[in-house]
DNA sequence: AGCGTTTTGACAATGATTCTCATCTGACCC
DNA sequence: GGGTCAGATGAGAATCATTGTCAAAACGCT
């Protein structure tokens, strides 16, 4: 769910749990929305704790893990894993795609391939397959970083 | 290089070093590759080490570590790197490929796709990407793994 | 057997991520 | 304008795959 805003997820009949069920936006997952938000690139969640330490915005590293992880699930941010293993964030467009990431800044283009996402059900399915995911992502270098230490 | 057999690098002019330049067929490699070998799926360097453990092949972890990489480095076996973030190993064909691997028991089929290979080129060197490599991989329960616990 | 290089392995160290748990907060009610 | 409590926080410990250290062992060669 997206922390921005909306609190109380109105009545409804929830199936049996009685309680509030709620997710709180609290100000330290507004300050960590704001720090993904104010970048344009991957970022792990350690760079994003230090940005926000920089900004005088206390927040704990493992609410910081907690929180991009929950925003993940939910779908608010993308998650990679990085060429050195380390797990990246990013605010991303809705839709399904992947990216093109430059392995020295991070900076990212998102890509989208019909094609391949048809392929790749294919294949799947093809060989029995079930729940099927696919991690498709692409590093190199970008022209700005190639220029700037070729 | 193959850690089968060939030692010897023939002379050939070493611009500088003058050593012999050997890379070892030891006990302990072969064994590791023997390890590799002898399983068709995707394992983690632990996963060996403990397989070597229980055929009674004495190998350090930190070597097996060491020669996996190694072994990856010369192309001798593929890595990839699980959606739980650990690297695992296999022995695979020579030609570049994917892999649709079983998250439950490692089952791995390679799949190739030269559509795929050919639009990854593309898209990079379209938005100015240099040095572009990329990472594929499908993971899904394959068929066995369903059945015993679906 | 002797020698210089490469490997090995027990163990320490690293580093990202997760866990623990006492304390704090936000939302709601009186 | 305090009471209540599930949900949230954070300091620090714990996990765990992976890497580093370095003295001792193994190789390949003469
Ligand atoms: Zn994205
Ligand atoms: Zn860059
Ligand atoms: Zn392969
Ligand atoms: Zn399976």
């Amino acid at each position: 769910m997206a922390i921005t805003m909306t609190s109380t997820e109105s009545a409804g009949t929830d199936t049996g749990a009685p309680g509030p069920s709620g997710v709180r936006p609290t100000r330290q997952r507004r300050a960590i929305l704001g720090a993904v938000e104010s970048v344009d690139d991957f970022r792990t969640a350690q760079d994003l704790h230090g940005l926000l330490r920089d900004r005088g915005e206390r927040v704990g590293l493992a609410t910081v893990y907690r929180t991009l992880q929950l925003m993940a699930d939910a779908g608010d941010v993308d998650a990679l894993r990085t060429e050195g293993g380390e797990v990246a964030y990013r605010r991303c467009s809705g839709s399904h795609h992947h990216h093109l990431v430059c392995r020295r800044c991070g900076a990212t283009v998102e890509i989208e391939g019909p094609a391949v996402e048809r392929w790749t059900e294919a294949v799947a399915s093809e060989h029995g397959f079930r729940e099927v995911s696919h991690t498709l992502e692409l590093f190199g270098t970008c022209r700005i970083c190639d220029e700037a230490a070729g």
